[in-house]
DNA sequence: TTTCAACTCCCCCAAAATAGTGAGGGCACC
DNA sequence: GGTGCCCTCACTATTTTGGGGGAGTTGAAA
C-alpha cells in the first residue's frame, strides 16, 4: 500500500496522498506519504477525535475541499496550525468512503498551493480521485480481510422500534407508551437487543444499532 | 419528480424506479412508480423498520441486489412476499446515498425477470444508475432545500472523549476513570454534549453525536 | 406435533443516571 | 479587561435503569 501511495504522489504530482481507515471499535489503519513524525504525533494525541476533516467528512456524502470544512473551534485550529508545521499542505481534499457496519474511510490529496491552483487541480481530477478513493478502499479491505464487518444480527421489529425510539431521545416510560405496551415489555426487548447487539447498556445497545444501520435515526 | 421517475422507468425499460429519502427525524419521502396502494401500505405499516432494502444499503458503500441481502427472518420474508403481490417485482437493485448528518437516500430499480437478464441489466447500467441516484438526490435536495441538515456543533475534545467512551458501552465511573477525571467533571461535560446537541439524555446525546459524525465508534 | 421466536405481562430491589445548584483557574479573542 | 469557552471539582435529592426472578399467548417452521 506504501508504494501506491507514492507511486499516487509522484503521479499526481503534489505533495501528499493518505488513505486513512477508521474502526468502528477506534482503530485506526492506513497509509500514504505523511511523516513518520506525524503519523505518530496523529495517533498518540488521538487527534481522530478533533480531526474536521474526519468529522466533516463523515457527514457527507461527497469529497469534500479542507477548505469547505469547519475549523473555527479552538482545539481545530491548533490542529490545523501543527499539521501545516509537519508540512502537510495548506490545501486538502478528502474523498469519504463508507461500507457495511459503519466502516469508514478517507482518501486525501495534499498541496501547497494557493487556492486558484488547487481548485483547478481538484476540478480536473475530481473523477479520477474518487475513483482511486474506491479502488484503494477495496485494495485495503484484500489487505485486511478481517476488517470485514460481520453481518449484523437483525432485531426484531419490535426491537427495532424500542431502539429507535431510544435513539431519538425517549425514556423508557415514554418508549413504552408510544408503543403501546407496559413498560415491563419493554425492557424485555430492550434487553434481548442488548443481548443481540452485545451491549452491556442500553446506550451501547442504541450505538451499536446505529453504526450497524439496524435503526435509521 | 414524478415525472422524471415515470421517464427514467421507461427509458430504462423496466418495471419500476424509485427514490426513497429516509429523514433523520424518521420521516420519509421520495418519488417514483411505485402503486399509490403499496406506497400507502409502506408507509402505514412503517415498513421502513424492517425493509431489508433500507437496512441492507444503510450498511453498503456500493449498490446492491436485492438478492444480497438478508431475507431470513420472519418478518422480512411476510414483507418481501406483501411486496411482490404489490407489483414491485422479483428483482431489485439499490443504490445507497449518503450526506450530512445521517441523511440517507435509495435510488432503487426494479423488474420482474429471471436472475440471469436482471444481471446483465444491472451490470450493463451500473455507473449510469449510480449517476441516476445522485442526480435524483441533488433534484429531491433542491426541492426540499429544508431537509438540508444543520451544521453539526463541534463538541469539545473532551466531550468528544465522553461520547466516544459512552458510546462504546463505558458508565460514567468507567468513562471517569478511563479520562482520569472525576465523575463530577465527566458529567459536566455529558451535560454540555446533551446542550449542544439538544439531547434528551445521554443516550440521545450519544446517538447524534454519532449520526451526526462527531464521534466515530 | 413439537419446537422456537416473537410478543405480551408482572414483582422486588439495587445500581446508575439526572436535576438543580455551586465554584474556581486558564486561555484566547475582541 | 471583560467575555466566553474549556477544564476541573463538589453536594443533595430524585428519577431512571438494570438484574434477578417467572408466565402465558400466538404463529410459523421443522
Amino acid at each position: 500500500m506504501q508504494d501506491i501511495s507514492v507511486a499516487l504522489r509522484d503521479h499526481l504530482a503534489i505533495a501528499h496522498v493518505a488513505y486513512h481507515w477508521v474502526d468502528s471499535a477506534g482503530d485506526q489503519y492506513g497509509c500514504g506519504t505523511y511523516s513518520i513524525a506525524w503519523q505518530e504525533r496523529y495517533i498518540d494525541q488521538n487527534y481522530v477525535r478533533i480531526d474536521p476533516v474526519v468529522s466533516g467528512c463523515y457527514q457527507r456524502f461527497h469529497p469534500v475541499d479542507w477548505k469547505q470544512l469547519d475549523w473555527s473551534s479552538k482545539a481545530t485550529r491548533a490542529f490545523q496550525t501543527e499539521s501545516i508545521e509537519y508540512g502537510i499542505g495548506n490545501q486538502g481534499f478528502s474523498v469519504p468512503v463508507r461500507g457495511p457496519n459503519g466502516q469508514f474511510a478517507l482518501f486525501t490529496v495534499n498541496h501547497s498551493c494557493d487556492d486558484a491552483m488547487w481548485e483547478t487541480f481538484t476540478e480536473t481530477h475530481r473523477r479520477e480521485l474518487i475513483l482511486i478513493a474506491h479502488y484503494l478502499n477495496e485494495k485495503a479491505l484484500e489487505f485486511e480481510p478481517s476488517r470485514t464487518p460481520d453481518i449484523a444480527q437483525a432485531l426484531s421489529p419490535r426491537e427495532v422500534d424500542a431502539m429507535t425510539l431510544l435513539a431519538i431521545g425517549y425514556n423508557r416510560a415514554q418508549v413504552a407508551d408510544t408503543l403501546s405496551i407496559s413498560e415491563h415489555t419493554l425492557r424485555v426487548y430492550i434487553e434481548s437487543a442488548r443481548f443481540k447487539l452485545g451491549a452491556l447498556n442500553t446506550t451501547h445497545a442504541v450505538a451499536r444499532a446505529l453504526t450497524r444501520g439496524l435503526i435509521v435515526v
